[in-house]
DNA sequence: TTATAGATTGCCT
DNA sequence: GGCAATCTATAAT
């Protein structure tokens, strides 16, 4: 039922980056297919990995809750660029968030990351997000690690000046997807959270009964 | 130049 | 469940 706890450094380097095509799509395929697989920071000779369970499609110009509904910005320049790129916000004076750009460019559709099951390199993770470090962690504590997208980002140290702009799909990429086979039993779709506008749209998409998934209760 | 809302989180009651 | 924190982008003077 739940992902595996674990994964090991080798079989994660053996598994395959996705390509840039994976993102040269519709938002709402792209968020579908993402959930499972994993994002990958390299930090030095250390592996961090979580897997995906949550995300939100954001399109372009016919979505009053996207950013890039507007027309192109400094800010959101990257969603107007290359399929496969990070786009990466600061929100609410204390948080980034962190997203991956689809379409061609012109196309300013975008997958924001919202929740993440750790995977390997959890005790850093831990650390970069000041959480207790101990033997058994409860559920509750590792949700802590990765479950929002503020946290996600922070546990994996993603920050607007490091890597806002950065190729995804590149091979000296220090952050990227990656493609480990794991098998999603089912997707669910939900109105996307924390937007007012254009909320009745199904464009959140979640693994079903993960318990990673942010807002899920912990009994 | 000033005001306000925001794709959140964590602490308080 | 309520709400303050804290900064940026954008709207309103």
């Amino acid at each position: 039922m739940d992902a595996p706890a674990t994964l090991s450094a080798a079989s994660l380097r053996a598994a395959p980056r996705l390509p840039r095509d994976f993102f040269n799509r519709d938002a709402r395929t792209v968020a579908r297919e993402l959930l499972g697989k994993l994002l990958v920071r390299r930090e030095g000779r250390n592996l961090l990995a979580g897997r995906v369970v949550e995300c939100e499609a954001y399109l372009g110009a016919e979505d009053p809750a996207a950013h890039a509904f507007a027309g192109r910005t400094e800010r959101n320049a990257v969603l107007f660029g290359p399929p496969g790129h990070a786009y990466v916000y600061f929100i609410y004076g204390n948080h980034y968030c962190t997203n991956v750009s689809c379409m061609p460019p012109g196309n300013a559709g975008c997958v924001l990351l919202r929740a993440l099951e750790p995977v390997l390199g959890v005790r850093t993770m831990a650390e970069a997000r000041h959480v207790p470090i101990v033997a058994a962690p409860t559920l509750a504590q590792r949700r802590l690690i990765s479950s929002g997208p503020g946290r996600l980002s922070q546990a994996l140290g993603i920050t607007r000046p490091r890597d806002n702009g950065k190729d995804l799909t590149g091979i000296g990429s220090d952050l990227w997807f990656a493609d480990d086979s794991y098998s999603v039993a089912q997707v669910r779709t939900t109105p996307r959270i924390g937007v007012a506008k254009a909320a009745d749209r199904p464009l959140r998409f979640i693994i079903t009964g993960n318990p990673f998934v942010s807002g899920t209760r912990v009994l």
